[in-house]
DNA sequence: CATTCGCGGGG
DNA sequence: GTGTACGCGAATG
């Protein structure tokens, strides 16, 4: 029989792997593939003779041939055993067996994920169209009908079915909570507080819709197992699958919590569903940024399944990626050593030391800027730079090419690392132009998947110089980091010779100011910049006015990272301000965003002045809701990341004191989870009564009035320091104010405190 | 005052 | 299957 359709999903079940087939006919059709997994082994013959008896001796073995394949590193072509493994179940024993042998022998492709290798192996692309020809359930020939590269492709109609908890998702199931179930405008509220209509309800909405996807909040974290536990306490199944057979199932019950990009994060247990997508949106990095077009779209690029995709980290996206262009090439792709992580040598911090370029701006208002930035800065450098760790230090070149440090950069091969970032360079500038000509859903499609992009580019920078990192080498990392800092000054100098002052630069962009300056001549600036440098310099905007802000530590020194300003376009700026902080209440963020809304009416510096009696008044507005108990308790919760264990905190803070009182209900709050609170008394001596954690607040837990006015002041202080007024004269200005029976005119009170 | 702790950025 | 760090600012004791 032959089907023509969608790859819905793959996945290595029992001793075969699992297709997932949406037909053109609209049927899913399932079928397996007895796909055996390759190694290769590389060594001495003897030794190879020998590893070659163990294995068939102990079964694991189905035939071996010898072969030639290339070494990642030289780029030689190499013997190789090639290994052909008997079954998925026997796999992970094997690799620790193997790991006797690597003395004497050189293991090669042992650790790739077998769905990856799959799709690797048959070219098959994840949602992708696919032909197949197939007899009683079994594939007996497979090929793909489609490019990962497309960027028009139809999906098939998915139906999706949501589900979510509603009322406290931190809280056991019933406990001031519902499970909401909503499909094709159907919507059933399961009340928790009769255990069995979970596993009941869900199992008859399942049967009656066949979802293809389930779009869960807190699915991995709560819902799934939380059902679980219910299904087998009141001995009634639960059917989430399409899988019928017994399913394997690794309840990974603890989560993982790991440090990224310099803090912590917690991932909860995965709850992947087999025969259909189960995609938690709030365990989901890529989706919150990027939604399911853009976790598709790194899918078929990447060949990540899915499921997969969705849970995990960019840096497991653009590795696949690598994987994928290695294996179709014929790399031979080393085993990862998983060394644990190392304390850092001065000689690392020393390196890692030397990162971006930062300046420091001069504090205060200022007119007359335009803002250019590189466009992908780092990842544009690795592939025009040829930057990858097999070509930084190679053995056959000596040119001293990299700046600074005098490394060489082969000119013989082009690197792994630069040929899987050209196509997605290429991709995204494309996405990104097409999500701008083009508006409504499709655009906002182009958006999202651009995104998707932006992140793996983003992120192959960072993996580069990760030390377990695959492909990293720190050398390399280092080499991009020298040749940003050679294009900013460079950069810096074609502006000046053009007559344009440097106010401030960070890493890839720049701020830069003439008098009078215009649009046209900033733009043949980066014409200039983007031929000189080889990366492509983009006008961000030109400025009406912008303020960077001076350090609160030293009020005498600016912060690189502390500014905002006024596009001409109308659009405001701003980086570090409280809006833009995640640890900031929702009201402190409103107040100062309705701030800011009337500064942007300020035209220039000279508007910006009379602008500041209307920001006073929104200050007051906020304070004097604070006081009438105006402020619904939602608007006021803080929530921090717990960055450990809450029994671990050697300062009690306000974010500790609230996970411990979650743990003493029995809510366990795990490192890298974020735990919501409001502040009842900051200063009270009784540590108990200083913050509420959020799902054990009450009616009569008011909060500390003085405390989120200071965080007002604050907000507003941000935006009014440049003229002056710094939290005292905005604290003395407000009590002014309340104390008046009826405040007059506000010219009045306005003259009163100047 | 020293120390502890959390956040940012990208779009 | 784990993207780097460092500087800033606030809070605690």
């Amino acid at each position: 029989m032959e089907t023509e359709g969608w790859l819905f999903d793959v996945y290595p079940w029992q001793s075969t792997m699992v297709l997932w087939i949406y037909g053109d006919d609209g049927g899913m059709l399932r079928l397996e593939d007895p796909y055996r997994h390759h190694i290769y082994a590389r060594g001495r013959r003897e030794d190879l003779e020998g590893l070659l008896g163990f294995l068939r001796k102990r079964g694991f073995l189905l035939g071996s041939r010898w072969t030639r394949k290339q070494d990642f590193w030289s780029g030689q072509e190499v013997d190789v055993l090639d290994l052909e493994m008997r079954d998925y179940g026997h796999l992970p024993g094997l690799f620790r067996l193997l790991a006797g042998f690597e003395d004497r022998i050189t293991f090669y492709n042992s650790d790739i994920p077998l769905a990856q290798s799959y799709l690797y192996e048959k070219g098959l692309v994840p949602t992708g169209r696919c032909w197949v020809e197939h007899e009683d359930g079994r594939v007996l020939r497979i090929e793909a009908r489609c490019s990962p590269w497309e960027i028009e492709y139809i999906l098939p109609p998915l139906r999706t079915m949501e589900i979510r908890i509603e009322g406290n998702p931190l809280l056991p199931f019933g406990r001031g909570n519902t499970l909401v179930v909503e499909c094709e405008g159907y919507r059933l509220e399961i009340d928790p507080q009769l255990p069995s209509e979970v596993p009941l309800q869900i199992n008859t909405l399942l049967e009656r819709f066949d979802p293809d996807v389930i779009l869960t909040e807190h699915g991995d974290s709560h819902i799934v197992p939380s059902s679980v536990r219910i299904s087998r306490r009141e001995k009634i199944p639960l059917i989430l699958d399409r899988e019928t057979g017994p399913v394997h199932r690794i309840p990974d019950l603890r989560g993982r919590s790991y440090f990224s990009y310099g803090r912590i994060l917690y991932h909860s247990p995965a709850y992947p569903l087999f025969g259909r997508w189960h995609i938690d949106r709030t365990n989901s990095f890529l989706f919150g940024e990027s939604g399911l077009e853009g976790i598709i779209d790194l899918a078929r690029l990447s060949k990540v399944p899915v499921q997969r995709a969705a849970r995990t980290s960019p840096g497991t996206i653009i590795t696949s990626m690598q994987l994928d262009r290695a294996f179709s090439e014929g790399i031979l792709i080393p085993w990862r050593k998983g060394e644990p992580e190392k304390f850092k040598t001065a000689w690392d911090l020393l390196v890692v030391d030397k990162g971006g370029l930062v300046f420091q701006p001069p504090q205060g208002i200022h007119e007359d800027i335009a803002e250019i930035d590189f466009a992908s800065m780092y990842p544009t450098i690795m592939a025009v730079h040829n930057i990858s760790p097999e070509t930084v230090l190679c053995a056959c070149c000596s040119n001293s090419r990299v700046p600074e440090a005098g490394y060489n950069i082969c000119e013989r091969r082009e690197g792994l690392v630069p040929r899987t970032l050209k196509p997605i360079l290429r991709r995204r500038l494309m996405l990104k132009e097409m999500s701008k000509r083009v508006g409504g859903e499709r655009g906002e499609d182009y958006r999202r998947r651009h995104i998707a992009l932006k992140w793996i580019l983003v992120t192959s920078f960072g993996y580069l110089g990760y030390r377990n990192a695959r492909f990293g080498r720190i050398e390399a990392h280092e080499a991009v980091t020298a040749f940003g800092r050679e294009k900013l000054l460079q950069a810096k100098e074609i502006g000046e010779k053009r007559g344009f002052r440097l106010i401030h630069a960070i890493t890839d962009s720049l701020w830069i100011s003439k008098d009078g300056l215009t649009e046209g001549e900033v733009l043949a600036l980066c014409e200039e910049i983007t031929r000189e440098a080889g990366v492509r310099m983009n006008l961000e905007g030109i400025y009406r006015w912008m303020v960077f802000l001076p350090s609160r530590v030293k009020p005498e020194l600016s912060v690189a990272n502390r500014y905002f300003g006024l596009f001409e376009d109308g659009e405001i700026k701003a980086r570090g301000l409280a809006f833009r902080r995640s640890d900031m209440p929702p009201m402190v963020k409103e107040a100062q965003l309705r701030m800011l809304e009337v500064l942007s009416r300020a035209k220039d510096v000279d508007g910006y002045r009379p602008k500041i009696p209307e920001v006073f008044e929104v200050l007051l507005d906020s304070v004097l809701k604070l006081k009438n108990g105006e402020v619904e308790p939602p608007e006021l919760v803080i929530s921090k990341t717990l960055s450990q264990d809450p029994s671990d905190y050697k300062v009690d803070n306000l974010t500790a004191l609230a996970a411990q009182q979650l743990e003493d209900v029995g809510v366990r709050i795990h490192p890298g989870e974020r735990v919501p609170y409001v502040i009842r008394d900051a200063r009270s001596r009784v540590k108990e009564d200083r913050v509420r954690a959020v799902p054990l607040m009450g009616p009569e837990d008011g909060y500390d009035e003085e405390k989120y006015t200071e965080l007002l002041l604050k907000a507003a202080e941000e935006l009014l320091i440049p003229f002056g007024y710094d939290i005292n004269v905005l604290s003395r200005w407000v009590d002014f104010s309340l104390k008046r029976e009826k405040a007059e005119s506000l010219d009045s009170v306005y003259k009163n405190i100047l």
